[in-house]
DNA sequence: TATTATTGTCGCACTGTGAGACAATAAACC
DNA sequence: GGTTTATTGTCTCACAGTGCGACAATAATA
């Protein structure tokens, strides 16, 4: 394939993608206390921006965000959903691709295909933070986790792009089984509401938020963890796996 | 503009519009305690389809979908909405559209860009039945209304996005004000009902449901409308205009 | 051994909901 | 005109879910 040999931003055409199409990801990451996101940081130009993605002229749009999401975390089998399309004309200012793409050491040409005006699928996806070995695209320098509460400044539109991730993200809370694809494989109920609260933004009720779990009847408890701290020794739980479980689209 | 001296169909490179994009409507109406949708009939095809649109190159993908939405209604301030990306290599068949064409007279080359792979953005609206003026796109005949419950056959995947549209309005039914958009000005707490067993295609508990809606207290109580059965006499209702009203996107 | 911090669970009050009952009443019928 | 009929507005009761505080249990620490 065509990727192998030449970059996106060689390929000044763009031959073999969707025309004007792109594929934006929010990749949630959950660690200790803190929800982060995974952006790419683009050498000489100071500039950060989501993990993007082309569509192939031979490739599914939904199976293009995973191929992306698998090149930047290592990770495939993980919750990975549309939310929105980002469509606006004021979306578009070529300046901080241009940017990019003399960084690095190139010269596009004003009619280059990165340069155009896109229409941008935005995708968020869930990823168990020590699982996932960030990884950099042919275009960016380094890939690496930021914390959601004190984002820096992003590229182009991508700051509202990951606020509308983030209702989405709360919005769903209750319905997908978020937890299951953002903590690792055991947790204590504890583990469980600070990221509920984190993701939330707002306190909890300890006994409430422990009833309300156990009643789902989603979580398996386990052995006691007898380590850490000076008190009580919490149940570890897992989520039980069910045959219509929504890891997956 | 373009568009009024040719159709879409005579500009056979599509100049002036995003390539490979579209959008596809779902126009939800209501009744006599009937969800109803609007399709497109084509001439000498017998195929059906839903309401697609274009993206001009200095347009807004929302606004195209706007504009697309008030040619075939006559209305444009009525709730709008994104819900999915269909992207699938699956979905794209260049013979519906070939007939299409050819129905209407003309010879379209085998390069023509309706022919060729679209990714469409799905947009569901609510429509007030009886303000609504279905008005056919240059390519078909007619546009009229279909019971969703007995939908025919439809082009393309086509049924698979009415399907995903209804999914969405089921599960937004309680956080948007989807009754404003679909009920006549006044209307009975029946009316109300009905529209909501229909949505969600299941019998609801009178007392239960007439309780929840007046303790959203999204509802003014009017005079009481002496007419019809033989029976008491009902309250007629109207929805209290909020400035959070969300009847626009 | 006593202290401390956290955990698992219970009780209580309040809210929302499903279900049925009953009077009120407008039209239809004799 | 009196009676019947169907629908409406509202009430009560039971039950599930939730916010909030209290209490004992317990693992590490002093």
């Amino acid at each position: 394939m065509r990727e192998s040999s030449e970059s996106v931003g060689q390929n000044t055409r763009g031959e073999g993608y969707l025309q004007g199409l792109a594929t934006d990801l929010v990749i949630f990451g959950f660690h200790e206390t803190q929800l982060k996101i995974l952006l790419l940081e683009y050498q000489n130009t100071g500039l950060l921006g989501l993990p993007a993605g082309f569509i192939r002229d031979d490739e599914n749009l939904n199976d293009a965000a995973r191929r992306t999401l698998t090149q930047r975390t290592g990770l495939g089998d993980i919750f990975l959903e549309q939310f929105y399309v980002f469509g606006d004309l004021g979306r578009h200012d070529p300046q901080p691709l241009r940017s990019i793409l003399i960084g690095k050491g190139e010269t596009p040409p004003d009619d280059h295909w990165l340069l155009r005006r896109f229409v941008t699928v935005g995708f968020y996806a869930l990823v168990g933070f020590t699982r996932a070995l960030p990884n950099p695209d042919a275009l960016a320098d380094r890939c690496a986790w930021y914390d959601l509460a004190t984002l820096p400044p992003l590229m182009l539109d991508h700051t509202a792009i990951v606020q509308k991730a983030l209702d989405t993200l709360r919005a769903n809370l209750d319905h997908k089984l978020i937890g299951a694809n953002l903590l690792p494989e055991l947790f204590t109920m504890n583990d469980l509401q600070q990221l509920y609260e984190t993701i939330l933004g707002q306190k909890m009720n300890r006994s409430a938020f422990q009833r309300k779990m156990l009643a789902l009847g989603i979580l398996e408890r386990l052995e006691k963890r007898f380590s850490g701290g000076a008190h009580k020794a919490p149940f570890l739980y897992r989520f039980v796996q069910e045959e219509s479980c929504q890891t997956r689209h």
